[in-house]
DNA sequence: GCAGGCCAGTTCCACTTTAGAACCCACATT
DNA sequence: AATGTGGGTTCTAAAGTGGAACTGGCCTGC
């Protein structure tokens, strides 16, 4: 499977892959969430060879996650910001960063610390169910066909009669 | 940059994405969640190529995501399950997964619905703060150095003196 | 009125990674 | 002995990446 034919997958993880599941995208994005907006900010900061920034700069302002806002006249200059779909990418980077405090930090401890200025604690990002807000566990959840579903495609393993043998090759 | 020296970046987001930032690791671990864990399953599921796939699933072992357990003997075969590290990994997965769902599902709808066994209703997820519980909204959130933070490394661009003249260069 | 600097890219080339197919090996079945 | 199965490894060509140099409009200083 090529990069390219990631998006046209029915499933939200690849779509959602096709967007930022690349090397660099999700360094830009967390980039963005601190604030940066300019090219030679962006390429200072993550050490990115020019080509591919530009190249991805393009990419996510043509998926609409980020947007080209003029800051100067003469000549044009444009800085990279935020859409609200890009805004929405917020819980994905918290979730990777917490993940990467929990399991990866080194001794000394987490690098960033998260302030909610509404509560005026540091704190945790926590995934909860958007009926009952209880912490998700995967083991408590069911996965089930969406309207969207294709046939037997990206079904869980096990929803597939039960047992290796009445299988049939999903491809 | 190369990819392997992303993991000693002063970053949990780096440290993070050296790890599971990879075009198919994700997939992968989507997989795991969907209770796949033999080669040939990833393999046909997903379309990769086997060198890549045996490269991605030993890496994943290494860094302690999956762990190999023996399923029979004559010959030996083992099967990748999730360790409590790569569990914990299940926000990442649904985070993406939904912003999938709400912002690349096609007319049809998503293509999979989560049912929280819990509260017994179809459900999304969730980002919530840890101590007051409401919804995370980036615009409320400070980034503030912790103490594993390196000297001026990945600090928000506007912690650095307010503004451009007096900026040094990040790198 | 020309050198040099700033910002935002683009071009070029060497190097690395990936895709895809074929091959391999240790059994187990027929 | 031939065939099948599970789990890989070995190839090659194509794609992607990193780094440095180049382009080009505008501004500043001299």
């Amino acid at each position: 499977m090529q990069w390219n034919e990631l998006g046209e997958q029915t499933c939200s993880m690849s779509r959602t892959l096709s967007v930022i599941g690349d090397r660099w995208t999700l360094l830009i994005l967390r980039d963005c969430f601190l604030k940066v907006r300019r090219f030679d900010d962006f390429q200072s900061r993550l050490g990115i060879g020019r080509p591919i920034l530009a190249d991805r700069l393009q990419k996510l302002v043509d998926s609409f996650v980020l947007t080209k806002v003029a800051y100067q006249q003469n000549p044009m200059r444009y800085e990279y910001r935020l859409t609200q779909k890009g805004l929405d990418l917020y819980p994905v980077i918290m979730a990777i960063v917490h993940w990467g405090d929990v399991h990866m930090s080194g001794k000394k401890g987490r690098p960033l610390l998260h302030r909610h200025m509404t509560c005026g604690h540091n704190f945790d990002p926590v995934q909860v169910c958007s009926e009952c807000a209880e912490t998700l566990d995967p083991r408590q959840v069911q996965v089930l066909p969406g309207p969207g579903a294709a046939n037997r495609d990206h079904m869980p393993a096990d929803a597939a009669a039960g047992s290796r043998a009445g299988r049939a090759k999903a491809g």
